[in-house]
DNA sequence: AAGACGGGGCC
DNA sequence: GGCCCAGTCTT
């Protein structure tokens, strides 16, 4: 068996779930483990729309869309039967725009079937639905015995077993180790309380091992510099795109474009632009023959290039002929960030 | 296995 | 300017 090779970690759950009693954290879409404790479940639907939307997100950013959301939609079913630009305007400064349109899709489905499977196996299948919130939902929701290993539960395993070889290989060892913790009891408290451990106690920089109920059990602890870990391949440097952005007014109207639904900020509303390009910035035509003036520059930095915008503006007595969709200036709304700056650069 | 895919806060 | 965050999907 090799036990030898491993840390001993059989004590981590109990350890794990009595800190959690006492220093969970209190989140909207959360039931505390004092109400769990007498039986109270979180509405399945509550789960999945939170751990969709927290995805690579931090819970400051989410929140206010949780609440956004769910205000709105309250259920499932609610959900399924809102426009697709309801959603998507909704979701916009979220980013990831891919999980908005599988939110909306994943939510038909649901309701078409009459409610979330409750398998981690099943919840799988369901589109923005991956190992880490199958996993989630199976657990929180539904009490069933699986695993949700996201970032913070990666650096804690990282750092417990002092992991040094390669971060990809390093990875499909801590999702099978913590499958084989995670206790028959509680094991929806056990996922919260492993997050909760790495976004508190665990932390990126400065981990506070003076306080950490798995201090005793820590490879990294031992050796001094939990810092260390985890040990990430270097992240390669982003190229600089330039492209133009261009807002026409006319008539206290503004021209929008609807992106197409696949590749960068796919199905979201957007200015007119042209190709953005490394380099200089392109020779892209406006939407229409117009007075433009140069208002400014807008910088923005996307997950795997910069975006260096030019932002052009022309205001037009009569509304030209155009592709896209005029907009009243003051119901703006729905742009992703990189327009919103140029936007609002321009009318202010 | 490697890239594409947002955005904001923090150092 | 780089890192991180309740990751997933595509190629």
């Amino acid at each position: 068996m090799g036990r030898s090779k491993h840390a001993d970690l059989n004590s981590l759950p109990d350890r794990l779930l009595a800190w959690y009693e006492r220093h969970a954290r209190d989140l909207p879409w959360r039931i505390g483990p004092a109400n769990r404790a007498v039986g109270e479940r979180p509405d399945p639907y509550r789960v999945w729309l939170c751990e969709i939307m927290m995805q690579q997100t931090t819970i400051p950013h989410g929140t206010p869309y949780f609440f956004k959301f769910t205000e709105r939609w309250p259920t499932v079913e609610a959900l399924a039967a809102a426009k697709d630009e309801e959603v998507m305007s909704a979701w916009a400064g979220l980013g990831y725009y891919a999980r908005a349109r599988n939110l909306l899709k994943c939510a038909r489905e649901v309701a078409a079937r009459g409610g979330f499977p409750e398998t981690e196996a099943e919840l799988r299948k369901l589109p923005g639905v991956g190992p880490y919130t199958a996993g989630a939902i199976a657990a929180i929701a539904f009490d069933q015995v699986a695993a949700a290993v996201d970032g913070n539960v990666d650096r804690v395993f990282a750092r417990l077993l002092a992991l040094k070889g390669d971060w990809a290989a390093e990875k499909k060892v801590i999702a099978e180790r913590v499958r084989q913790l995670v206790p028959e009891e509680r094991p929806g408290e056990f996922a919260e309380a492993l997050m909760d451990l790495g976004a508190t106690v665990c932390t990126p920089t400065k981990p506070n091992c003076l306080t950490c109920p798995l201090s005793e059990l820590c490879a990294a602890r031992a050796e001094g510099n939990p810092e260390r870990y985890p040990i990430k391949p270097a992240k390669a440097a982003k190229p600089v795109r330039h492209g133009i952005a261009y807002v026409l007014q006319s008539k206290g109207e503004v021209l929008l474009v609807r992106r197409p639904d696949k590749g960068l900020l796919g199905g979201m509303l957007a200015l007119p632009t042209g190709d953005w390009v490394e380099g200089d910035f392109p020779e892209t035509p406006p939407p229409a023959k117009a007075d433009w003036e140069e208002v400014g520059e807008v910088r923005h930095v996307f997950t795997h290039f910069a975006l260096r915008f030019k932002v052009m503006r022309a205001e037009l007595a009569r509304r030209p002929k155009a592709d896209g969709q005029w907009v009243t200036l003051n119901a703006v709304e729905g742009l992703p960030s990189v327009f919103a700056k140029a936007f609002k650069l321009a009318t202010k």
